[in-house]
DNA sequence: CGCCAGGGCCTCA
DNA sequence: TGAGGCCATGGC
């Protein structure tokens, strides 16, 4: 076992990167030396939403040409989403792959959200939100905890590949765990703090992407001391 | 050229 | 319930 708690790899790891302030939206509005996290308007709040579709399995450089498209052509609202043509959305949204699947589940989704009204997802309990959001086709346990935890605020903590990688390699999980079992681990360790896991899901990716790659870079990670993979 | 990227659905045991 | 195939682009 390693000596770490996971309190204190988000420190290292928040110490090593700094704040992301997660999740970008356009256009970024800077809060001091950074930019602030999470959405400022329900517009954003969508825009979040569309972000964590057109990621699934995809790089986010791939995402923001998409999302540069949807927003050149006006089409980033549930309005628009929800009028246009599929073949006309999957156009827009192909630099971000998988279009007509993800055109679908853009669908799905704004077909979702003018169920009702923002404040009324603002206020929705969490847990039941989830199990509405699950139901969409589309959305599973990452994409509908990133909407969860970056658009909505709430404290559902996001497990992702880097994720399942970082911490196997760590030893801080038995390889084979459940997305809840390995989810739960952090929200009983960490207690629910939105803040938290907005940022320590940004840290986790950050820290996936440039380090602990496929194969990973050891030499230049600042975890490594306790970290099993040596 | 091959590998990889902030998954999820469907099918088939 | 879990393993495997499928979806598809752009960067390197």
């Amino acid at each position: 076992m390693n000596d770490y708690s996971l309190k204190r790899i988000y420190q290292l790891l928040l110490k090593a990167y700094g704040p992301q302030g997660w999740w970008p939206v356009t256009p970024p509005k800077k809060i001091g030396p950074v930019y602030s996290g999470g959405p400022r308007s329900d517009l954003q709040r969508f825009e979040v939403m569309v972000g964590a579709i057109l990621t699934q399995n995809t790089s986010w450089n791939n995402v923001e040409k998409a999302l540069a498209n949807l927003q050149q052509a006006k089409m980033l609202s549930p309005a628009k989403i929800s009028s246009v043509r599929s073949d006309v959305l999957a156009k827009k949204i192909k630099p971000s792959g998988y279009f007509n699947q993800k055109a679908r589940k853009l669908k799905f989704l704004t077909k979702f959200i003018q169920q009702y009204s923002w404040r009324q997802l603002r206020d929705m309990d969490g847990s039941c939100l989830r199990e509405l959001l699950l139901k969409i086709w589309g959305i599973g346990p990452e994409t509908a905890d990133s909407i969860l935890l970056y658009a909505l605020n709430k404290p559902f903590f996001v497990i992702d590949t880097y994720t399942k990688r970082i911490f196997a390699r760590l030893g801080v999980f038995k390889p084979g765990g459940s997305y809840l079992e390995l989810q739960d681990m952090f929200q009983r360790e960490l207690f629910l703090d939105t803040q938290l896991y907005q940022e320590y899901h940004a840290l986790i990716v950050k820290h996936g992407k440039e380090v602990c790659k496929k194969t990973p870079l050891c030499s230049q990670c600042i975890l490594r001391k306790n970290c099993q993979q040596l």
